[in-house]
DNA sequence: ACCTGAACACCGTTCAAGT
DNA sequence: ACCTGAACACCGTTCAAGT
């Protein structure tokens, strides 16, 4: 019995740190995991079945980060800390939202996760179907937030490739449209977007949806 | 000189169809649209600088086909009137919500209609910031729904692919884990996700968002 | 049990050359 | 102005063969 050149795991954290260098998701391929390790690429077909087995053990991995709250505390407060932990740890690892979008979550983990938020809620006084709807409609903003403001980060950062030049500039063309079709309302969008950060604006959507639930109990 | 072979149009029309029979927005190709119209694939990088462009295109053509409700009635007829058109279109085309948001919105046709749902916000009493988180929030919420049952939709259907195979059991392994670790508020999640149809779910999390901006503003 | 090499069937994109 | 063919640098995945 020789001893395995590389383990499941490493494949994980390696494979983590060459997401963390490529600019989107698509770009993360097996073939670049597998020269990180000095390995072949039909290796990694030994220890997962598919790609799409590799990015769900990274999500999960992702996933195992996020730790629950008090639960003394009220249920706005127990929701608040627990999205608060979970925007932190998506924004900590690149493309965590977008790996959780094309992802089934069908790991422990991740169902544990998503039960608790639910149990939050219900244990709040809501039902379960207005504890579904809430959890997926913070999870959805929470999720498209963070993909959008890492898209327009990362084009105004790099004008490096052809690719991230042609983003940049259909970002570039938005304003323009905006500014010359008088999109008055677009245009303060777009200003709030630069002056907020991703943090703010994520704060203020969840309160909102807070207050719609707030609102919906009485 | 010479007649085209092709136009532009003609290209986004065929690249509709032939996206219509892709299982996944990523077996879309360049490739796949230019054999469809017998032309060589490097012929449509005469007319789209590459295949994001091209995808940007698709993406306002569907975009076009979204109608702005009637101004008279109140601001939440109005919101629900154009979100449940939004839907309408989304659904009719399939991977359109994916299209949405793999694409930016430098178009005047999407631009103009974010600019109206902000318009029916900001008349409505809210504060541009209001209006845009309401609307983003909204926008994720239904791209998000869209995309989750689409995909689950297609599992169900084929099992035809490997790849399907795959996703196919990794639904049934999130089933699995829920029954056994005894996550009743998943279970009962999962449930409702059966048992109502994506329109439905729509409404119920729309009008919750609603409920929402309308606490908020009293 | 674990790994390699070669192969297959795909991609997006470029560019000289044709009409 | 519009199109082609060939080429480049990539993919995911499979499978017989090695140790």
């Amino acid at each position: 019995m020789p001893k395995a050149k590389i383990s499941r795991s490493q494949i994980i954290q390696t494979s983590l740190a060459t997401l963390a260098e490529c600019r989107t998701l698509d770009q993360f391929s097996m073939r670049k995991v597998a020269a990180t390790l000095k390995v072949d690429a039909s290796t990694l077909y030994w220890h997962f079945e598919n790609k799409q087995a590799l990015l769900q053990a990274m999500a999960d991995e992702i996933a195992s980060q996020i730790t629950f709250p008090d639960n003394q505390r009220d249920w706005q407060t127990q929701l608040t800390q627990l999205f608060r932990t979970i925007f932190a740890v998506y924004t900590a690892h690149p493309h965590a939202a977008e790996l959780m979008l094309e992802t089934i979550p069908a790991s422990k983990t991740r169902l544990t996760l998503m039960d608790h938020i639910m149990a939050i809620l219900v244990t709040a006084g809501f039902s379960e179907t207005e504890a579904n709807e809430a959890m997926t409609t913070i999870d959805f903003f929470l999720t498209g937030l963070i993909i959008d403001l890492t898209r327009e980060q990362q084009f105004r950062s790099e004008i490096n490739s052809k690719q991230a030049a042609y983003l940049h500039d259909q970002v570039q063309k938005m304003h323009q449209i905006t500014h010359d079709a008088k999109l008055n309302h677009m245009q303060a969008a777009v200003q709030f977007r630069n002056t907020y950060t991703a943090k703010q604006q994520f704060e203020v959507g969840l309160k909102l949806i807070i207050n719609g639930l707030l609102a919906s109990k009485s």
